[in-house]
DNA sequence: TAACGAAAATAGAGATTTGATATTGATCCT
DNA sequence: AGGATCAATATCAAATCTCTATTTTCGTTA
């Protein structure tokens, strides 16, 4: 089947005259006899009654009249669905994130997202930062929001950094630290520490062994819980002081975030695929960019 | 657009490499390149991504390696519905026919049709002989059954003899003529005669008064009537006899049907439009003819 | 790190297809 | 009958498609 034939047969069938039809379509007359009566043998049947000075269409050619318009709608709709998809305004994003660090932010970053590209099915994922960096180097998800994880970090992803998080000790109200303005690490040396265990953020585990060890010391680790609420507990029971981002929020009255000095940082970052190129992830990338440009990060 | 294009595109993309695909399309590896590319260029959008070793789409190209499937489902439901209404399997027959003469073999007659044809849609419109020409000469009705209509048997349609019907006398009982086997037409000669008007049915009229000129006479006529139900009702009533087809069924004790001698008879036809030639008529065509062989016309 | 190997892209030649002009054939109208 | 109109056929030129040969690009391996 050609779709020229087609298009040359619906010209004919819609003027009912051979010379009508080819000036329409800006071809001499013979090629268009020629060309319908290739479509006629290629599907064997007779479209075009043409004994008579009137031309006149066989039940079939209505048929194919008819259908044939279908087609061409058929087709003119998947070409745009396609360039659609391919600008970003239509397809899917799957986002990876780790909540604590980006429940300030990723709500509103999605609502403009959205309705920007109002056509893209949003899929979110919420996961552990070594599972975000996992998923999207194997492409099960498009796009990551996520720390560094060192061991990942020379798998070929694009990485976008997005804020640099103090960190901060979570103490007790009641312990002495809690009325200072800032503690420096070197008075953590005699006291048990509670920090996330290395596999759920490597990047803040090393970070905080790093700055320790700068310090002079090795840190006393009472408990490495998995995930951050867990350690604001041990906090408030008051077996150790935490070691979290200045993103975490306590929950309660129990608990002080103080910053520590000197200031160490680590990073959450925006990770995606090198290859693929999704459209939908590019126009994700472009509002962080603004988001960035607009908050400066903060 | 070129449906080689999006085969060849459709192949690549299953297969996910381009020398595979070429294999299975039976065509060299750099045509397909090629196709491809120009797909590529017409379209605006990158399809596939071949930068790596390993071949991926693009969501572009996801989302029309989906579509493909189906305009090409499309294309080939057309066609098999092109084919089918070709061959007769599919369409519409709109048939015209008069009530009485053909009340005891249509609805088998259609029964058996739509047995054998089931997707072809039947129209009916029950009208008088004149009107069945005339709507099939105009295209409105695609066959008809009716009485050869002496003005319009030039009008280049088709036809077909159905049968030839004896011409009866329609007698009360209580009138000397019922007790008879046949009647002649000379006994008609001082009897009023109620036969149905000109313009219903010119071939029977015409018929009618052609016999009574041979035999020797020009018929008292009290009655000319639009349908063949009134003649039986102003002969009930004593008001003449009735010269009607033997296909007439009186309907009440009251009236009988005598043949009249000599015999004349009148023919029933199908007609249909020499151009065209549209398949549903062309098979009912065959469903009347081997009717007229098991049935021998009776 | 260099050499090898696999897969896609590019180049150039030949074959097929498509379209244009000229002509013929058929039908309608005068 | 004769002219006019429209579609079909014939023939040739141009564009397109596919093939073979070759190059380029990566990834793999020694």
């Amino acid at each position: 089947m050609d779709l020229r034939h087609l298009r040359y047969f619906q010209a004919v069938a819609e003027e009912l005259s051979f010379s009508k039809a080819a000036q329409r379509l800006n071809i001499a007359q013979p090629a268009l006899s020629r060309a319908v009566q290739e479509l006629e043998e290629e599907m064997g049947v007779r479209l075009i009654d043409r004994n008579r000075r009137t031309i006149r269409l066989t039940p079939g050619g209505e048929v194919l009249l008819r259908e044939t318009g279908l087609i061409f709608e058929n087709i003119d709709d998947t070409l745009r669905k396609v360039r659609r998809t391919a600008s970003g305004e239509d397809g899917e994003l799957r986002l990876g994130y780790i909540g604590p660090p980006t429940r300030s932010f990723l709500g509103p970053l999605l609502k403009q997202y959205h309705q920007r590209y109002p056509r893209v099915t949003i899929v979110l994922e919420e996961r552990t930062p070594e599972r975000v960096w996992e998923m999207v180097s194997k492409g099960r998800l498009s796009v990551g929001l996520t720390r560094p994880v060192l061991a990942h970090e020379a798998l070929g992803l694009q990485s976008l950094l997005l804020r640099e998080e103090k960190l901060c000790a979570a103490v007790p109200v009641d312990h002495p630290f809690a009325k200072l303005a800032a503690i420096r690490w070197s008075s953590l040396t005699d006291e048990p520490v509670v920090i996330l265990a290395r596999r759920e953020g490597a990047g803040s585990y090393d970070t905080i062994l790093a700055a320790c060890a700068k310090a002079g010391f090795a840190p006393r680790i009472a408990h490495t819980p998995s995930v951050i609420g867990t350690i604001l507990r041990y906090v408030e029971a008051g077996s150790g002081i935490g070691i979290v981002p200045e993103s975490v929020s306590p929950e309660t009255a129990d608990v002080r975030l103080v910053p520590l000095e000197t200031v160490e940082t680590i990073p959450l970052v925006m990770v995606w695929s090198r290859e693929g190129d999704d459209p939908a992830v590019s126009a994700f990338r472009e509002i962080v960019v603004e988001w960035l440009e607009k908050e400066g990060g903060a």
